[in-house]
RNA sequence: GCCGGUGUAGCUCAGUGGUAGAGCACUCGAUUCGUAAUCGAGCGGCCGUGAGUUCAAAUCUCAUCACCGGCUCCA
C-alpha cells in the first residue's frame, strides 16, 4: 500500500457522478437494469420468484426469492445472462391494463410476491413494463425504451444477501442482489475507484494503521480496547466536552456499571429492552428463578434518577442537569456489530435534566445549542436532524398517549422555534420518550445517529420523581435525556473517517515529532520535547536512527500534523525545520517561536 | 439472529492433496546520513478452533468462533 505519498492523485475527481436521485436518466438506466437482472435470474433459475427491484442511490437490488441461496459464482453467471438480453436489443413496452387483468395474468405466471404487491397498489390503471415479447414485470416506470440503451460495460454486479420480505423479520428470507449501472464504463470505473478509496478512510483500517484501538479475539466481540494513542482522543473530546458542560452548569456524577434487576424493571427495561441487555448475574440458581441478580447497565438514565431521588428537591434546585461519561452494556444481536459504529460496551456522554414543565421548551433549546455547538468545533457539517417518534401501532413504549403527545410536541416546537431542517421516523423513538436524533454518514454511507435529546415524561411518572413548587405543592418534573456525542465510540469512528486520519492539531495524539537528522542532535531534540511537554504539548523523538527520508515516511505515515527536522544547523541557531501535514515545508523557525505558535493553535482550534 | 463471503507470521498478502512463503514491522550488525523507504543478517506460523475423509489436509467435508457485505435491530 503506497499509503498517501505526494505523488497519488488523493482526490481528483475527473468524472462527475451523479446520484440517482437527482439522474432521470440513471434512474431509468437502474430501473431497467433490474428488470434485465430479473429476468436473466428467473432464465437461468427457474423456480425464482421475483418481487421488488428498484433503484438505490448507487445502483439498484432485485430481491427473489429461490430454494437455492444466490452464491458470487452465480452472479458471473446472471452478469453473463444480462449481456445477452442487453446485446439482443429488446423494446421496453410500457403497457395499462385493469386490476383484474393484472391479476389473471399474475396467477397465469404464479407469482405470489406480485399478487402482494398489486393488492397494494391503490392506483388504476395497473402498469406492465414488456422486455421483448417473453418477461414483464409490475412497474410504475419509468424504463428506457430499449436495452440497447443499457451499456453491459457500465454494469456491476456487486453482492448478494439475504433481505425479508417486506422488511420483515418475521417473513421469509428473500435473496437480495445488489448491483450498479452507469451511463459509461467510465462513469462506472470512478465509481469503483472511489468505493476504493472510500475503503482507505474506513475507521477500522485506519484505527489499526493510526493504532489507535484494538478488538481482542479473547475479549470478545464488540469490545473494543483502547490503546494509549486512542486513549489521548477520548480523553480530549471528553475534557472538551466536561468544559462546555462546566459553563452550561452540568453537575458531574459517577454511577456504578451494574444494578438490581429491580431497578429495571421499575424503569420498563427489564420489559421493553430486555433483548438488548447481558443476561442477569444471579448468584445461585434459587435466585436465577425469583429474578433476584444484578444486571449490567444497557442505560445510565435509572441511576441519575436515584441520585434525583435522594434529596427532596425544590423547584430553586431545578433545572437539575446530571452529567457522565456512562459506560454501557447493550447485548446486540452479533449479526450487526462492526468497527467502533457498533458496539456492545460503550460510552454514553449522557446527561439527564431535571426540569419544570415550564422550563422544558427553554432547556431543550439550550440543549440543542450546545450539540450544534460541539458539532461545529469538531468541524461535523454533513448530518440531518430526525424527530424520531413512536409507532403507534408497536407495543414496544411504556406510558400513556397524553404523555407522548406532550413530548413529541415540545420536539416540533423546537425545531420550529429553530427552523432547523429535518424529517420524522416513526418507529425511531427511544421505549420511554421521543428524541431529536442527528444523523451522520460514514464513508461507506451508511448512516449512525450521533447527538441525541430525548423528551420523557413516562420515567419520572414511573420512578414518582417530585419537586417542591412555590406554592409548597409536589408537582411532577420532566426528564430531557441527551448525549451530543451519542457515544464515545461511534463519534471516534465517524471523526476517523470524517478526518480521514488527519486529527485536528487539538486532537492529534502525537501533535509533533522532533526528527533528529544525526545522533548528534538527539539531546538536543530531547530537550525540546521536554519543553513542548512542560506546556501539555503530545511531543516526541524519533529516536530510530535511521535516514532523515526514513523518518519523514513515517511521520507522514503515522499522520502527524507537525514534524521538526533537527539537524546541525537548528541546534546551532535553536530553532526548528517545521514540516506540517497540511502545508508541508515552512523552514527554519526559532524554538520559542514555534512553541508559541504551537500554543495558540492548540488553544484555538487552529493548525500550524 | 438471518443470507452470502473471508480467516496463513505483529501488518498486507501468495500458496488449492505431498518438506509453510514474500514484503513491511521487529532484533542484531554496518552506515551518521538534510525533507516520503540505506545495506546485510536474524527472529517469527499447531495455516482461527474442533471433529471427519485420506497413506498423506493450510488445501476436501461437517461443526464452531471471529471478521467483512447486506437484512432485521440500535448510541
Amino acid at each position: 500500500m503506497p499509503n498517501d505519498s505526494p505523488q497519488s492523485p488523493a482526490s481528483v475527481e475527473k468524472i462527475s457522478l451523479p446520484r440517482t436521485s437527482e439522474s432521470e436518466t440513471l434512474k431509468k438506466i437502474r430501473h431497467t437494469t433490474s428488470h434485465v437482472m430479473a429476468m436473466a435470474v428467473q432464465k437461468l433459475f427457474p423456480k425464482a420468484q421475483v418481487t421488488i427491484g428498484p433503484w438505490v442511490e448507487n445502483g439498484f437490488y432485485y430481491d427473489f426469492d429461490n430454494p437455492e441461496p444466490f452464491t458470487d459464482k452465480d452472479l458471473k453467471a446472471i452478469k453473463k445472462e444480462m449481456n445477452k438480453i442487453i446485446n439482443r436489443k429488446l423494446p421496453v413496452v410500457r403497457e395499462e391494463v385493469s386490476r383484474e387483468e393484472a391479476e389473471r395474468r399474475i396467477k397465469a405466471i404464479n407469482e405470489p410476491y406480485k399478487l402482494e404487491i398489486l393488492a397494494d397498489i391503490k392506483e388504476e390503471p395497473i402498469t406492465i413494463y414488456h422486455l421483448g415479447e417473453e418477461w414483464w414485470d409490475l412497474c410504475a416506470g419509468p424504463h428506457v425504451e430499449n436495452t440497447a440503451e443499457l451499456n453491459p460495460d457500465a454494469i456491476a454486479l456487486e453482492s448478494v444477501a439475504g433481505a425479508y420480505w417486506r422488511g420483515d423479520e418475521t417473513k421469509a428470507q428473500l435473496q437480495r442482489i445488489y448491483g450498479t449501472a452507469w451511463e459509461t464504463p467510465e462513469q462506472l470505473a470512478e465509481y469503483q475507484r472511489r468505493k476504493q478509496e472510500a475503503q482507505r478512510r474506513d475507521h477500522r483500517k485506519l484505527g489499526r494503521e493510526l493504532g489507535l484501538f484494538i478488538f481482542a479475539d479473547p475479549v470478545g466481540p464488540g469490545l473494543p480496547l483502547w490503546t494509549p494513542k486512542g486513549t489521548v482522543l477520548r480523553s480530549l473530546l471528553e475534557d472538551f466536552l466536561k468544559q462546555e458542560q462546566l459553563k452550561r452548569g452540568y453537575l458531574p456524577v459517577v454511577t456504578p456499571h451494574i444494578a438490581r434487576i429491580d431497578l429495571f424493571k421499575t424503569s420498563g427495561h427489564w420489559q421493553k429492552y430486555k433483548e438488548d441487555m447481558f443476561p442477569m448475574m444471579a448468584e445461585d440458581e434459587e435466585s436465577r428463578q425469583a429474578e433476584q441478580g444484578f444486571v449490567l447497565k444497557p442505560m445510565n438514565c435509572p441511576f441519575h434518577i436515584q441520585i434525583y431521588k435522594s434529596e427532596l428537591r425544590s423547584y430553586r434546585d431545578l433545572p437539575m442537569r446530571l452529567a457522565e461519561f456512562g459506560t454501557v452494556y447493550r447485548y446486540e444481536q452479533s449479526g450487526e456489530l462492526g468497527g467502533l459504529t457498533r458496539v456492545r460496551g460503550f460510552t454514553v456522554d449522557d446527561s439527564h435534566l431535571f426540569v419544570t414543565p415550564e422550563q422544558l421548551d427553554q432547556e431543550f433549546l439550550n440543549v440543542v445549542d450546545l450539540i450544534l455547538s460541539v458539532f461545529r468545533s469538531l468541524q461535523l457539517k454533513n448530518f440531518r436532524a430526525r424527530l424520531s417518534f413512536r409507532d403507534p401501532a408497536s407495543d414496544k413504549y411504556i406510558g400513556s398517549d397524553e404523555a407522548w403527545e406532550k413530548a413529541e410536541g415540545a420536539i416540533r416546537r423546537a425545531v420550529e422555534t429553530l427552523g432547523m431542517e429535518h424529517f420524522e421516523g416513526i418507529g425511531e423513538a427511544a421505549f420511554y420518550g421521543p428524541k431529536l436524533d442527528f444523523i451522520f454518514q460514514d464513508a461507506l454511507e451508511r448512516e449512525w445517529q450521533l447527538g441525541t435529546v430525548q423528551v420523557d415524561y413516562n420515567l419520572p411518572e414511573r420512578f414518582d420523581l417530585e419537586y417542591v413548587a412555590e406554592d409548597g405543592t409536589r408537582k411532577r418534573p420532566v426528564m430531557i435525556h441527551r448525549a451530543p456525542f451519542g457515544s464515545l465510540e461511534r463519534l471516534i469512528g465517524i471523526l476517523i473517517e470524517e478526518y480521514a486520519g488527519d486529527f485536528p492539531l487539538w486532537l492529534a495524539p502525537i501533535q509533533v515529532r522532533l526528527l533528529p537528522v544525526t545522533e548528534e542532535q538527539l539531546p538536543f531534540a530531547r530537550d525540546v520535547v521536554s519543553q513542548m511537554r512542560s506546556l501539555g504539548m503530545r511531543a516526541e523523538v524519533d529516536e530510530s536512527g535511521e535516514r532523515l527520508g526514513k523518518l519523514i515516511r513515517n511521520a507522514e505515515t503515522e499522520k502527524i500534523p507537525v514534524m521538526a527536522v533537527v539537524g546541525a544547523k537548528e541546534m546551532e541557531s535553536n530553532s526548528l525545520s517545521i514540516r506540517t501535514r497540511a502545508a508541508g515545508e515552512l523552514g527554519l523557525i526559532a524554538v520559542p517561536e514555534v512553541i508559541d505558535r504551537m500554543k495558540d493553535a492548540i488553544a484555538n482550534y487552529r493548525e500550524f
